[in-house]
DNA sequence: AGTGAAATTATACGATCATATAATTTCTTT
DNA sequence: AAAGAAATTATATGATCGTATAATTTCACT
């Protein structure tokens, strides 16, 4: 008598990890797959198979695919930002140093990169239609402003110009940021990463010759 | 003898198009669908139901749905650039009256807008990943950018003040604009349509007091 | 009024999607 | 070494996806 069902698929075998690391693992994977694919990337199965283990694993550590997404964003915008600060915190400490490591860390090859940014691109248009994203991309960005709130009025209090309005001036410099970045993102040969730099020093003497007072 | 297939389901009315009138439909329920689902709304089934036609619609006019978003991203991205040079046109023929009529367009109700905006955003992401976006939006974003030049040198020449490099000056208050159309996006209660303009007429102050020179 | 081109619908097909459930493996704790 | 918790895999299910094909309807033209 024959066996009835021959061919059982042999169980994979695999490692057992914490739900941190498997956690992380599985974000990683998924900024990889929106890298490549953007949006379209954007699926429990590809992920899986990205990270090397099977989708169920997606459900069991996050649920639903979308807090795997949001926690995806959560990870590659803190790490933008403790990115940016750490290189504005070793400038030397006067408002001028810190102030411009902040615009060269925001050109700076491990951020101002096509991979970096074509994810960051796609999560923009991603986070309208997640409230849990979202709510992450609202802090975060108060916390870019405020950051360059501080650096804006050190340097006004420093060198004794005005600035009219400083959340909102500094929500200028944050506007020029991004849109650098996005321009740069979708039309590399627009502009260098020094002419980024240059023109936001541009932007930077406006304010010093008093044009935001 | 009874009918063998006894509902047989009443083929639907419909109304005969044009290709032109058809595809246009089809674009517009696109962006509908976008604004209201984001890249989630892109899908023949989706798209097809808002314009009220059955999907294969969308096959016959446009081959593939690539080609039907690309289209309507034409259609949105055709859209903004004719209305601000068209508000530009209608103003003054100054130098000042000129750039501050593209500036005040910018954010003026018909396009500073959460729908528009928020349609915008997802198609930057969606842009990445198709060459056919990808060539419409360079040759979109080089002409946004000579317009911006051409007011620049104008204002320039006008007043008598130096810029260094028209055509990066051009893409610095280009990224402005599109930084402060995603903050807003993002985060409406960041600031209000007159901050918008208001910071950009700081820019063009510091612009005047040689800060680009 | 009739005819023919093409716009449109209806339907089918295979792929992929998200997620739930149960079986299995791993690894720590005792 | 035995046990038990939980991490992981395997599998199933129903929905939706894109696109192809053929049947049908509309409408302009004669």
């Amino acid at each position: 008598m024959t066996k009835r069902k021959p061919s059982r698929k042999p169980r994979a075998q695999f490692r057992r990890e914490s739900p941190d690391d498997r956690s992380r693992q599985l974000g990683e994977a998924a900024l990889r797959c929106i890298l490549k694919k953007g949006t379209a990337g954007v699926s429990a199965r590809q992920i899986a198979a990205e990270a090397g283990v099977t989708q169920g694993l997606i459900n069991h550590h996050f649920g639903e695919i979308g807090e795997l997404v949001a926690y995806a964003f959560d990870l590659m915008s803190d790490g933008i930002l403790d990115a940016i600060v750490a290189r504005t915190n070793a400038a030397p400490p006067t408002p001028q140093a810190r102030l411009d490591a902040y615009v060269e860390a925001s050109f700076s090859p491990a951020i101002f990169d096509q991979d970096v940014l074509k994810t960051w691109v796609v999560f923009w248009g991603l986070i309208l239609h997640s409230p849990r994203m979202s709510a992450s991309q609202k802090t975060e960005y108060s916390s870019y402003v405020k950051t360059v709130e501080g650096l804006l009025s050190d340097l006004a209090t420093s060198e004794g110009f005005a600035i009219r309005d400083v959340r909102l001036t500094a929500v200028a410099l944050t506007a020029l940021l991004d849109g650098l970045w996005l321009a740069w993102c979708l039309n590399p040969d627009a502009f260098r990463p020094q002419d980024g730099i240059a023109l936001c020093r541009s932007w930077i003497e406006g304010l010093r010759r008093g044009a935001y007072a």
